[in-house]
DNA sequence: GGAATTTTGTGAAAGTGAGCACAATCACCA
DNA sequence: TGGTGATTGTGCTCACTTTCACAAAATTCC
């Protein structure tokens, strides 16, 4: 295997093959061609291979691909084998939702603390996590959390944005429809449903 | 302006541009340069200025683009302009969420039925619709409703898809985290908050 | 009215990724 | 141990996307 850069958009698919084989391999599967997991994921054999190639050669010819094997690859690949701590700003209906979410575990992540503006529901408790005031947002390099989530109006969240970053943190997940600048050091990513939404129109069928 | 298809990557930048616009417009801003609304979303200029011009030249030279035409324009082109009726399956957290979600109607998206398997829940209403027996599923293109959004468990995501598109959908607003098959016809957009989530430690500073 | 200024629209170049075909590789079995 | 069948890894080509630079167009100001 040669030297590659691992292109964007092969990280982009890595976590939807990470989806697909630790569903298999929780069912006692052991290994997989890379035929039989483009049908189950919906892409095509010669990407899957090209994208895992990148990235080492650990496929059988005749066999497939160890699932084990896999795993490990692709979370180191993502750095999802270490732990993220992540820090969750604003406690209203999406951050409440976010804080029962189930999905960030199964990649490793885990919301260790939530920061509300609304003093009544500081102190108060939720899906396990103490909820403070979001003066204390400064300390959080002290706690070595580095993983800021955004779920605030879209009126504060640049603010917010630029607290975190004066924290320390790393990488923002950021639920609130709006562009947030920060510095090249600091990675975004947004979220939002609207946008994926006002998509499908487009490629829907018109009738 | 000659004939141009529109890009895939154009079409996925195009709910940016207009939730930009309509944000301006709502303020009472009338037109606004490529540079100005480059700064605003996190783009470069010179992409808005192609992007545009893929479907017809509506900026003025010294001036700027005038942004309720810009609305129009590109809410023709996203066929947001029609008003689009969706029916909700799967009324659990999730479910509840988006039936309560304030994103849809700014695009031009209603909610207008909802339907689960759980009888306990059905006759029931949240946020204004009547919750109704899944097994009404297959009616739905007599009330011409042509768009699912699909918010059940992911053992049940992909028969839930079959009927929906038995009864005729086009679009599917998938929140399951698996792939589901469709005919060629229907569009599948699929929204996992984890997958997204995945990729943020790959760009975060590793510390 | 005309020169200076601003900003658009787009052809061409550079960069990136997808699709494909096939040689190389491995397991299995007689 | 050598043949058979399956499956990987990858060089090449094509298609798509981004980036750039600049002529053309419109406004503004004197």
């Amino acid at each position: 295997m040669r030297y590659h850069r691992i292109p964007d958009e092969t990280v982009r698919r890595l976590p939807v093959y990470l989806r697909g084989v630790m569903h298999l391999s929780q069912q006692g599967v052991e290994s997989i061609s890379s035929s039989e997991l483009a049908g189950m994921l919906g892409v095509q054999p010669w990407q899957i291979r090209k994208d895992f190639s990148y990235f080492g050669d650990f496929g059988t010819p005749g066999v497939g691909y160890n699932l084990k094997v896999l795993i490990k690859h692709i979370n180191k690949i993502l750095r999802l084998n270490v732990g993220h701590k992540a820090a969750l700003v604003g406690v209203g209906n999406l951050g409440s939702a976010l804080l029962a979410f189930p999905g960030f575990g199964a990649y490793g992540f885990e919301i260790v603390a939530a920061f509300e503006i609304d003093k009544r529901k500081i102190g108060r408790q939720k899906s396990g996590v103490v909820i403070e005031d979001i003066s204390k947002l400064r300390q959080l390099s002290k706690r070595k959390i580095y993983l800021g989530i955004i779920a605030v109006p879209e009126s504060a969240s640049q603010d917010i944005a630029d607290v975190l970053v004066e924290a320390g943190v790393k990488g923002i997940l950021n639920f609130s429809p709006r562009y947030i600048a920060v510095p090249k050091r600091t990675k975004v990513i947004t979220i939002d449903i609207a946008m994926d939404l006002a998509r499908l129109p487009y490629y829907m069928p018109s009738g």
